[in-house]
DNA sequence: CACCAGGCAAGTA
DNA sequence: TACTTGCATGGT
């Protein structure tokens, strides 16, 4: 079976298996790019709880933003956890934006896609995982987000190895798929969801899982 | 109690 | 270059 064929079938498992998952939940792009840059390294619920607080306060909008001190951040998102590190990578991005894209994250959205990828690289707090995770969920940009559940659920089914790093991950599914935001969008959604649900780091759950009939070794 | 969560940067050798 | 450590809350 070619890697395509196999990459396509665990896309369509995953998805007849849970459903569409309508990724990413925001009510805006700058409040996609807050969540990814809390969410690292951390439950999303506990994101969600300080995305509340931001909204609740007023703070969900590049212009508003800045109103707000450090130590008011700090406060407002101190459920998602690193609060102090991550106040200050917020106030770096929101800075980034009114210097590079006049305030305003959909302006980004005209960019050559790599020019934007090496941009976001560049601000302090924002490594590949949420520069993709912008690119594809704030600006419907046609890139997969790899992450720790795409390592090890792959590398569980013999496709790579647990410690693969992150292009090279990215490179192996991404390349060989229909370039399609829709289908990247989707694919990195319902692999966090059955990394969540069933591909913890210890998990005893791998019977019920979507794709335990696709051992990639085991496929002719 | 231990372990984990939709990473990243900075320091050391 | 290749490891290691700090960051921090909240759920299981």
């Amino acid at each position: 079976m070619e890697r395509a064929q196999f990459f396509l079938r665990i896309f369509k498992t995953m998805l007849e298996a849970l459903g569409p998952s309508g990724w990413w939940p925001a009510d805006s792009p700058f409040e996609v790019a807050v969540g990814a840059l809390l969410t690292q390294n951390t439950n999303w619920k506990n994101v969600a709880k300080a995305i509340n607080a931001l909204k609740n306060a007023g703070a969900l909008s590049e212009q508003n933003f800045d109103q707000f001190s450090q130590e008011e951040l700090e406060d407002l998102i101190r459920p998602a956890g690193y609060y102090k590190q991550k106040a200050q990578r917020l106030r770096i991005f929101v800075e980034f934006l009114r210097l590079r894209a006049d305030g305003d994250i959909l302006n980004l959205s005209h960019w050559d896609i790599q020019d934007a990828r090496r941009a976001l690289l560049r601000v302090k707090g924002i490594g590949p995982e949420t520069a993709d995770s912008i690119l594809c969920y704030a600006l419907d940009m046609p890139i997969l987000v790899v992450d720790a559940y795409t390592a090890r659920i792959f590398s569980r089914h013999g496709l790579v190895s647990e410690d693969v790093d992150y292009h090279s991950l990215q490179s192996e599914i991404m390349d060989v798929l229909p370039q399609d935001v829709s289908l990247f969008n989707e694919y990195h959604a319902l692999l966090v969801r059955v990394g969540n649900g069933w591909c913890k780091r210890k998990a005893g759950l791998c019977e019920t899982c979507p794709l335990q009939p696709f051992l990639y070794s085991e496929m002719s």
